[in-house]
DNA sequence: AAAAATATTTTACGCGCGTAAAGTATTTGT
DNA sequence: ACAAATACTTTACGCGCGTAAAATATTTTT
């Protein structure tokens, strides 16, 4: 290995005997060049540990192997998990990917679009912010890279929207709650930042019509991205005043939920399915903390392996040039049941 | 804005009426130019919206404006935040910072330096997996790149190591649980990742010594960055098995207390400070949920801001060419009293 | 074995910008 | 107003690679 230093193609073509050009079509893609060839090659990239100048690359070309992946707020273990197994599926794939979050901010969000631009990225993978967004930007930023949305639906926008299938969510929450307690009441942000949050009420609202009960929504106050002090802010607050018409609550999410969690401990209401419990909770997303909480969290968990592949190959596939059929998919949740409820 | 459509720093430079050479100075210091120089270029750029070409400028550049930025875990909230703040700082200088998690996994944490070394960075923040990294690849990616550590010390290595001063950590710790209540036992991993776990062991171990009472230390198995779940499992364990020797449990971390907070509730155990609670539970790092769990975890806080801003800071200094005088700099933390202890 | 199809080599140009050198204009100090 | 200092312009080259076209070599087909 290295013997002498490589400084650039040429000199590496020079020293596994084949031609610049051929080389130069090797790296951009292994499959291209006849065996003979790309072995000869890999035996040299052994030898002198050569790598292309990835400027230089992609200067002079009109499509990079880069691939963008933004999310609204990484602090959030679910988008940091999904970023990890989307980043994963980029890699494997022989792309590269870079993660960038918005951090719940606005500007944020235009300043990593607009760098995105720069980056010439063969395609974007975007959470968007949601009600924070900034459609304009958004919208002439999918006009000029093949993106795909994930999580956040934007209307009318990008290649293709992959997510949940929120509704559903919640219904299936209703019905498991209605069929072993008090009907649910629901309870959510005012102004969530997330459009799922109300495709969820939604779907609460259908479920407890269609169960023949009435629905009943607390919605707290709050704005940001601190889930989970605005559920205990709220929290005390509905327990303080009565808010809640039954024993049995459903959260908008698993944040909000840890949230009130730790509004009733404050408030020493026992939450659980036990006799000498006083309240049921449930949330929906079966984010990574959630099986930890005291009690652990009933919840709905997302299918996060399904949505980052679907995303990926709906990306891929547009990327080299496949029509997709579909512009929304959604993905079913499922039932995790715990002992919060 | 926008009138025709700027194809390069030439075209831009005759639209601004100034030479192309300017403005390339202008894009790589705007302060270089003449304060008259600098609003007329600054004029064109709102009428014609051009941006430089990144490929382009980093190509025959030996030192890019991109930082790295490396933590071992990203799915970690205390991660996520404290790369969310360097990030920041990076921006606000002037950089173009780049976010990259090893999720714990050593062949990443490589490839992950190998890539860095393509982009030939400016300059790295480095959280190193630790026990789990490689020495030999961080010591010569070191040798390459400018690096400042954080977080995890790795010995001899880099410019600099920003983090905090675990064995205080743990003394705080020991000393306010001692004053309050009986000694703690220490909770632990048998073989943690990182190397800050040791030092709170023996901090723990000294400030034991010198208060006059017995270390009394619990190691869990477990391996990996699935620190819940392993404190989880080692709790029920240690609980079922009578291990903790006092009604007090010093956690190594909050991810693990959290864990072991979970074990107590399964286990019926009351946690808290009030008379009819069983055990108190401490943690260390003020971790952003900490404040949530049943009970709120009484804790030990990091100085997120002042490790993120003075990292940046002394990276800043060595790329700008300033010898650093301190190889080494530690934070104290904080009590954070919470009802858990 | 010859012909057809495919891979590779040669040659050559250009991408967009950094950067150096030498000359010209502008500002600053006196 | 003059000289000195500073900022800018002109000119020119090169970075490392993508890519196109034409010539040549190799493999596959018949």
């Amino acid at each position: 290995m290295e013997d002498p230093k490589v400084r650039n193609m040429e000199e590496f073509a020079a020293l596994s005997g084949i031609s610049r050009p051929t080389v130069s079509k090797y790296f951009n893609d292994p499959e291209s060049v006849r065996a003979s060839t790309r072995s000869r090659i890999e035996d040299a990239l052994k030898r002198y540990d050569y790598r292309p100048n990835i400027y230089a690359m992609n200067q002079n070309r009109k499509l990079t192997k880069n691939i963008g992946i933004v999310v609204p707020y990484l602090a959030d273990p679910f988008f940091a998990e999904i970023a990890r197994s989307i980043e994963q599926r980029c890699i494997d794939a022989g792309y590269r990917p870079t993660l960038f979050s918005s951090h719940g901010d606005q500007a944020l969000e235009n300043d990593i679009l607009e760098g995105l631009r720069s980056l010439k990225p063969a395609g974007v993978l975007l959470a968007a912010l949601g009600r924070g967004s900034d459609r304009a930007a958004i919208e002439s930023f999918c006009g000029d890279v093949p993106t795909v949305l994930f999580d956040s639906h934007v209307q009318d926008v990008g290649i293709a929207f992959v997510g949940s299938d929120n509704p559903q969510f919640s219904m299936l929450a209703v019905d498991y709650l209605c069929r072993t307690g008090e009907p649910p009441c629901f309870f959510e942000m005012k102004n969530p930042s997330n459009p799922n949050a109300n495709k969820r009420r939604q779907g609460y609202c259908e479920a407890m019509e269609k169960l023949g009960h009435t629905p009943h929504i607390v919605s707290v106050e709050g704005d940001g991205w601190g889930f989970e002090e605005i559920g205990r802010l709220g929290g005390i607050a509905a327990l303080e005043s009565g808010q809640f018409s039954t024993n049995t609550i459903l959260c908008s999410n698993d944040r909000l939920a840890i949230g009130l969690l730790a509004a009733c401990f404050e408030k020493r209401v026992r939450v659980g399915r036990d006799p000498d419990c006083a309240i049921r909770v449930a949330g929906q997303d079966d984010h990574p903390f959630s099986r930890y909480t005291c009690p652990p969290l009933t919840t709905v968990a997302q299918d996060y392996d399904a949505i980052s592949r679907h995303a990926v190959e709906t990306l891929f596939a547009a990327v080299e040039g496949v029509q997709s059929t579909e512009k929304t998919k959604l993905f079913e949740g499922k039932l995790v049941m715990r002992s919060s409820a």
